[in-house]
DNA sequence: CTTGCGTTACGAACGTGTTCGTGTTATACT
DNA sequence: AGTATAACACGAACACGTTCGTAACGCAAG
């Protein structure tokens, strides 16, 4: 592994034996930096500073920021998997993992919103698709709807982690929202009659109640809306 | 063009008369240059160029480039307010309210990211808002219902915005799923069985099929999803 | 008219992601 | 063994967002 092997120091840096970078090197560290300094500290520079090297050095193994972002999510996501006993109906196991896998994103909200426009494909997260297709299945759910309710459930959840993410960054969050909320309570009865009499609704509730609700509301509207019954658009795969 | 003329120190006395800058008159610069020279143009330096300013002098009217983006998108949702005839059932005006919006931040796809974390204030977001309610409570959803109701189906279009916000942007767009199709293509079958079983359906049908199939899962799950958080029963509903 | 003061404009600087060109290294081939 | 060649490491640079300190301004009071 790590390849002790002194080369001629005389052209190299004094430096006595670099490990050799890696995308895994890479990774860890990263992965290292973010457990002890938090994620505002991983980046490009920093983790090259901890490899001991320049930031273009990385930009062999990485794609870019995001591309590390994803790779540090798969790694989070074993605690989402954890297999946990079957306690409980379907629809309240299919709850618990997605409020882990919340949970997760709510504690490292930028990666929530990277993981938006990039999707993981590592081990975890295909565990995480398998464990949620199972669960879904045993709901007695039919296989296309399926796929396309698990696409709809992840999507969610990682919506609602995004949206929260500013929050926990800085601690000024109610400001931002506050200009929606006194914008609805000092509204215009007259041209907005819906908005003044339950604008207040739109803000009621506990996070957990709404996002409990809102999985039910997906899980049922899933079981009682079949896919587009036209035709099948089979995909051909060659 | 670069300001080669004024370079002695008398820097502002002879200057002839700046408009003075303006917080409507950066956003008013910003959706300029927006349509100008597209999105990935507007940036606090350019937008100060154009002002004939430094970047740091925006920050006094403007908190920063979320903020900024933010008023953007109100003063394009313009485009998505149209209050068109009522033609269709209340679920195919929902889908078409919902379907411009998705428009206007496919276009722009920056501006759907930074939605998930800022919500719009503006008026035509507040239009937006009321337009949704009026429709939802024409279907007869129950008001408490339609509240959540509209926030859930906003950050679903929202989030599918989001979501392909980086295929837009640049041309390689496939590359990054095709990590996960590579990954459910040739996966272990004995430790990942439904995803071996159906994973290409995860792929299956159009982006409008999906998108209305989701609104209508939306739809009918509020429906029948009461927010009385009593535990549901495992009752199979037929 | 002068003086003082609060507001605003802005140069300069720091840290960020990302790319390019170049020098270095290690492997493969003749 | 000697050499060609591809992969790699990395310094330097560019554009970006954001902040700080300071200089210029407008305006009211003296």
């Amino acid at each position: 592994m790590t390849n002790k092997d002194v080369p001629p120091p005389r052209s190299r840096r004094e430096r006595p034996a670099k490990p050799a970078l890696t995308r895994q090197g890479i990774i860890d560290a990263a992965l290292a930096i973010l457990r002890a300094e938090g994620l505002h500290k991983v980046t490009m520079r920093r983790i090259a500073q901890a490899l001991d090297t320049g930031p273009a050095s990385l930009y062999v193994y990485v794609r870019n920021t995001a591309d590390l972002h994803v790779q540090i999510l798969d790694a989070l996501l074993a605690a989402v998997i954890e297999p946990r006993a079957s306690e409980g109906t379907w629809r309240d196991q299919v709850k618990q993992v997605l409020t882990r896998y919340l949970f997760v994103l709510f504690d490292y909200p930028e990666i929530a919103r990277m993981t938006l426009t990039m999707h993981p494909s590592g081990p975890n997260y295909l565990s995480l698709l398998e464990q949620l297709l199972a669960l879904l299945k045993q709901g007695g759910m039919p296989d296309r709807e399926a796929t396309w309710a698990v696409d709809l459930l992840l999507l969610y959840a990682t919506a609602v982690a995004a949206e929260h993410s500013t929050r926990k960054e800085r601690g000024a969050a109610a400001e931002e929202d506050s200009a929606l909320v006194a914008a609805i309570t000092t509204i215009d009865a007259s041209r907005h009659p819906h908005l003044a009499h339950l604008g207040d609704e739109l803000f009621s509730g506990s996070g957990p109640d709404r996002f409990a609700w809102a999985i039910d509301v997906l899980l049922s509207g899933t079981l009682s809306t079949p896919r587009a019954a036209t035709e099948q658009e089979e995909v051909c795969p060659h």
